[in-house]
DNA sequence: GCCATTTGCCTAAAGGATTTAGGTATGGTC
DNA sequence: GACCATACCTAAATCCTTTAGGCAAATGGC
């Protein structure tokens, strides 16, 4: 009988487009041996576990989502980066909502710090860096960055913005402006 | 043999009470029948489906909250309502993860539609009554709060910032403090 | 208080997911 | 061509979901 060919790397990434196509629920042991058309017992040779396969379908995603990043702050600054940094989530999350939703998992501390969690904080303070502020109203400035990226765009994938006035499109443009507006005149402590 | 007395209600209740205290994917048909003593199919004549028991947690939840809002905005108007609405999400999360967590499941529209939901929004639109902002741009705002809160809250209970400083609670108010000034000087379209 | 009806909880059973243990066959290497 | 590692298999235990059908307890009319 031939081999399929499996492998950790072939099955989160099938794991990734399954979660994109069906929703990260969906994301199971049992419907990833379907797709590859092969025995559920046989993938426990490559995953720990369903959990661990999760986790790395999560661990893809916070990867891709950084390098989209860096390639999007590249040469950029100030409102420009922002807007950059802000719209590879929004995008990404719509070309991909399974993994996006997966990079939502809770990670334990060990596997987190491993991540590219890192990343991720780091190019939201570069973005930063065009504005002018300092400790710990920066660090302030970059979880409310982080909270609104990642609310918003958790709000209009459960559908909060659709069929209704104004279109999304547009809120998400006046929010960045502004975010930037705010960052320029950040009040006093 | 006695009976155990179960109702829609009371199973809802107690699945949120397991879900505060295991986690809302914990929260399951056979968890609860364990919990009450019961047969596993008993728990069917009160719940269609795992998915409606939770299903009525996240609307419970989102019930709760909107009380909770009520309650803070009486008597209350610009950054002290602002505050007060902005808190009652992020305590209410912290004292609920799991209710929390279930409101932030996926309704479908008609659901939605009968949720508190609608609740939410109209609170949000209540405190911006404080500041002078004239459509579309009031919309782009309640947006805006929206996503701040939700995100922030559940990057927090993600534990994205624990264990590292500044204090969480401090960057919330500095947050507060940050979108206060915003709505006052919202930038012209 | 008695009977009928409703309803609450039961047993039984089927289906699907997870996970482990141990077996067979295949592909590369000497 | 034999050997070895390993890719994939069968088998089996456990758990969750869900439906069907049955018995017993509560409820209400008389």
């Amino acid at each position: 009988m031939a081999r399929a060919g499996l492998s950790t790397e072939r099955l989160v990434r099938a794991g990734a487009e399954l979660a994109d196509e069906a929703g990260f629920d969906q994301v199971t042991v049992s419907a990833l041996a379907r797709r590859f058309d092969v025995k559920v017992a046989s993938l426990y040779s490559h995953v720990k576990s369903s959990q661990d396969l999760r986790t790395g379908i999560a661990l893809l995603a916070l990867e891709e989502m950084a390098d989209r990043g860096d390639a999007a702050l590249a040469g950029r600054a100030g409102k420009d980066a922002l807007a950059a940094l802000a719209n590879v989530y929004r995008d990404y999350a719509g070309e991909h909502p399974g993994r996006y939703a997966a990079a939502r998992l809770r990670l334990d501390p060990e596997t987190a710090a491993a991540s590219a969690g890192g990343r991720h904080a780091r190019m939201t303070r570069a973005v930063l860096r065009g504005y002018d502020l300092t400790e710990p109203e920066s660090t302030h400035a970059v979880r409310l960055l982080g909270s609104v990226f990642h609310g918003y765009v958790d709000l209009e994938l459960a559908g909060g913005f659709s069929h209704s006035e104004p279109d999304s499109r547009q809120s998400w443009a006046r929010i960045i402006d502004a975010l930037d507006a705010l960052l320029r005149n950040w009040p006093a402590a």
